[in-house]
DNA sequence: GTCTCAGGGCCACTG
DNA sequence: CAGTGGCCCTGAGAC
């Protein structure tokens, strides 16, 4: 790491576009090792590129006996070939890169998407070095430049983060796609100090970072009532998503309105991220590999699940609760246009009630914290959750509509039909899974097969 | 034609 | 004895 300063403007100009040093500086996202180049797809370590082969290769099935969330550093990755595979396949290893043929030499189909993720690299370092100055920085594998061009035409509006093209970041489990979000992260250098304890600079290390599996650099990390910050380089994929959580930080819980907002992620900063994420997975795809509207559909879904679990997790009120995985069972199906029909409609009965940020927010809340769950141990901490975000809806409300004395019984009103739609929409998707429609390796099969198994 | 570099194979080592 | 991981070989693509 460097400090850099325009004193030293030059010799960090040599240092980081030296090809050699953007590796060393680079660990693998898989065990957080030194890098040794290219293999299957991204940028690991020697050990984890044969272990990622010989598992192909020799079609191997692991079984973890823990909680499927082993943390996964050098000393550690022997101990539980699952959770390995898994995060190998979750930070965007490919498969289909092990050759069936087993055929030596050469180059793979992926050979420009390595080159482009080079230059995007390389750009990335000379934008951190030409616009921050005096600041320590950690280079994760986020590209800043919307080269690609964007074939993405469902979206509209645009969005002021930064996107990259990078195709090998898009994380295929836990976000499969997932690949950076565009604003750089900024490191503090203090944390890189031992190699062997510095986990890998991971792209969505900031999504990463609430689940379980590197218990001992997160406990670290004071979480609070605010989002964690985004440099927080330590992570882990979501392997399972319903285990206890296990870190006791001692954050007091936020009731007001104005507290649970200031805790709140930018909804827009959500929607810039999953928009980045699925022009930079579309721009990576060859003329005839377009996603079609179904799967750009499934992906929005599984990001912006990932976004919500992130919501979840970092809320200081969530962590109070205990959750145990469970079976729950939906209902029967219903075409997708009526799904998008009643959302709409309950869409339009939300504006029509002038839903501002803070009452969007207690009602996320109140969709979180749901006591008719089966699987929560602690329903009466949740009850009394529950009462005091009413509480506080109800305050908003009453402030910031004193003439509209009902705002807050419409808007309660709303809720049962949130939950029923979005449980016809599991319903929906958990059919198409079964017919192979969804993509393999997402958050949202993920979830889907917890809630069916 | 030469160079690059990512995938595959080999084999000493380990538990 | 199976799995690991470091090292070397191979060969298609880039130049």
């Amino acid at each position: 790491m460097c400090y850099w300063c325009p004193s030293v403007f030059e010799t960090f100009l040599c240092c980081h576009f030296d090809q050699d040093s953007l590796e060393e500086e680079t660990f693998c996202p898989v065990c957080g090792d030194r890098v040794s180049g290219y293999h299957y797809g991204l940028l690991t370590c020697e050990s984890c590129k044969g272990f990622f082969k010989r598992s192909v290769q020799n079609n191997k099935h692991y079984t973890c006996v823990e909680m499927q969330s082993c943390p996964m550093n050098p000393l550690q990755r022997k101990r539980c070939p699952y959770c390995r595979f898994q995060k190998c396949l979750a930070v965007g290893m490919k498969r289909e890169a092990v050759r069936a043929d087993r055929m030596r030499g050469g180059r793979n189909k992926f050979g420009p998407l390595y080159r482009r993720d080079r230059q995007m690299k390389e750009q990335k370092v000379y934008h951190q070095t030409t616009t921050t100055p005096c600041r320590i920085k950690m280079e994760t594998t986020q590209a800043l430049q919307p080269t690609a061009p964007s074939d993405l035409h469902l979206m509209t509006g645009h969005t002021n983060v930064p996107l990259s093209s990078d195709p090998f970041h898009q994380c295929q489990v836990y976000p499969s796609g997932m690949g950076q979000l565009g604003a750089p992260m900024p490191l503090d250098c203090t944390m890189n100090t031992d190699r062997g304890l510095t986990p890998p600079s991971l792209p969505y290390a900031g999504l990463y970072r609430t689940f379980p599996g590197y218990p001992q650099e997160k406990r670290e990390v004071p979480f609070s009532c605010s989002p964690a910050p985004e440099n927080h380089p330590f992570h882990s994929p979501p392997n399972n998503l319903f285990t206890p959580l296990s870190t006791p930080e001692t954050t007091t819980p936020c009731s007001t309105p104005n507290q649970l907002v200031e805790a709140e992620q930018d909804e827009s900063q959500l929607c810039a991220k999953v928009l980045a994420s699925l022009q930079r997975e579309q721009a990576s795809r060859g003329k005839h590999d377009r996603l079609n509207t179904f799967s750009i559909m499934c992906k929005m879904a599984d990001q912006t699940l990932f976004g919500l679990v992130e919501w979840a997790r970092n809320s200081a009120l969530f962590k109070e609760l205990k959750i145990e995985v469970s079976t729950i069972l939906s209902q029967a199906g219903v075409t997708l246009s009526s799904l998008v029909s009643r959302t709409q409609d309950l869409v339009t009965k939300l504006r029509a009630l002038q839903l501002d940020r803070h009452e969007f927010v207690c009602l996320k809340y109140l969709v979180l914290f749901n006591p008719d769950v089966k699987s929560v141990q602690s329903r009466r901490q949740v009850e009394q959750t529950q009462e005091r975000v009413n509480r506080a809806l109800m305050e908003r409300t009453q402030q910031t509509h004193p003439g509209h004395s009902d705002k807050f019984g419409q808007l309660l009103l709303r809720l049962p039909e949130v939950r029923s739609i979005s449980l016809q929409v599991e319903d929906y998707l958990y059919q198409r899974h079964l017919l192979g429609d969804l993509p393999c390796n997402s958050l949202l099969t993920e979830m889907l097969h917890t809630k069916h198994s």
